[in-house]
DNA sequence: CCTACCGATCGGTAGG
DNA sequence: CCTACCGATCGGTAGG
């Protein structure tokens, strides 16, 4: 009611805005749900974000930012004990899990605007993986990673997985019955990433 | 201009909605674009289909439908020379790869329509996965898969991987630099899925 | 941050 | 299979 604190509104803005998007997408939501949804009215939003284009791409902006900051201090732990391609692929599905809508957004936008994802994708992240792949490399050289393994393809497989995983999992699994939980196919997501990629016999990594 | 034969336009219809579909979501897409495509007016459109939703729903069975044929077929075909994962994969591939608007709204049917595809899936493919995993199953028990692979997960997982392989993949491999190829994801994918199943050593399966 | 309002386009119908 | 048309809702602006 009187919470004119304007970070707050926005914030609340970019969180319906978040939740909304990821369920019908950006052509399926209205600029008015938005603000119903955020309870100010739809000038009040567009006072905010300018556009709806604006407000799309803040959006998507704070999901990729946390991905500006995570990766490196993640990358450093990662380091500091050997190649331990378990706890990236964990910390992967603890921050798209933790809110499922970041996961769905990110396939939506991939789906909607391939183009301009790609610009995004190579500019925030292609740091990151090229130090995936160089450990990768480094691990084939020294015996302990299969030499047939293909770092690049393999390192998009993973990440891409693991994303649609999140993004769409719970529903495939009604492929099955009975159905395996989203944590049953982390699990085994793991154990075949682990699998594919270390020299048998098997050792923690 | 005068091929008024009428499932030769409603092929059209279906053809142009699939791509505008795959391209911008149902929700973006207008009535007016598809009939502009298919080179008729909206009111035609709408008196084949009855509605948007009748729409939707007619692309969606057309692209499931193939896989009520085709599916049975493969299952035969693999079962007769024990169970061939890679054959099976690669008839996805296939179907996918030759034309991706397919999996493209496959997956955005997913995100927009949860509930419903859900049913769907169950009982389309079902039939199938079971197969799949007794299959696995059956192959654990005498040995020539491992045993820590969880036959549920396992299915879902290679499915939802090949999916969104064909679906984004080629954008998501911006992750990386050298790009690798569809192609190049697709001979990993079968790789990885190969390599988590058979108990060592490899041999043909 | 709001009320009042705008032109454009939406899905769909009437009628033939 | 078309032209003509409808009410509703869209993203966005004016003005305060």
């Amino acid at each position: 009611m009187l919470q004119s604190v304007d970070s707050s509104v926005r914030a609340r803005i970019l969180e319906q805005a978040l939740g909304l998007f990821a369920e019908r997408g950006v052509s399926g939501t209205s600029l008015s749900s938005i603000a119903q949804a955020a309870g100010i009215s739809k000038p009040t939003l567009v006072y905010h974000f300018g556009s709806k284009e604006g407000l799309r791409s803040a959006v998507l902006n704070q999901v990729m930012e946390h991905w500006q900051a995570e990766v490196p201090r993640l990358m450093v732990a990662a380091a500091s004990g050997g190649p331990r391609l378990d706890s990236l692929l964990n910390a992967f599905f603890e921050y798209f899990q933790s809110d499922r809508n970041r996961a769905r957004v990110l396939v939506r936008e991939m789906l909607d605007r391939p183009v301009e994802m790609r610009t995004l994708l190579a500019q925030h992240l292609q740091p990151w993986t090229r130090l995936m792949t160089e450990a990768i490399r480094l691990g084939q050289g020294s015996g302990l990673l299969r030499p047939q393994a293909d770092p690049e393809s393999y390192t998009v497989l993973v990440i891409c997985s693991a994303l649609s995983l999140v993004a769409v999992g719970p529903d495939a699994s009604a492929l099955i019955s009975p159905e395996p939980t989203l944590a049953d196919q982390r699990v085994e997501l793991v154990r075949i990433a682990r699998t594919a990629l270390l020299n048998p016999p098997q050792q923690e990594s």
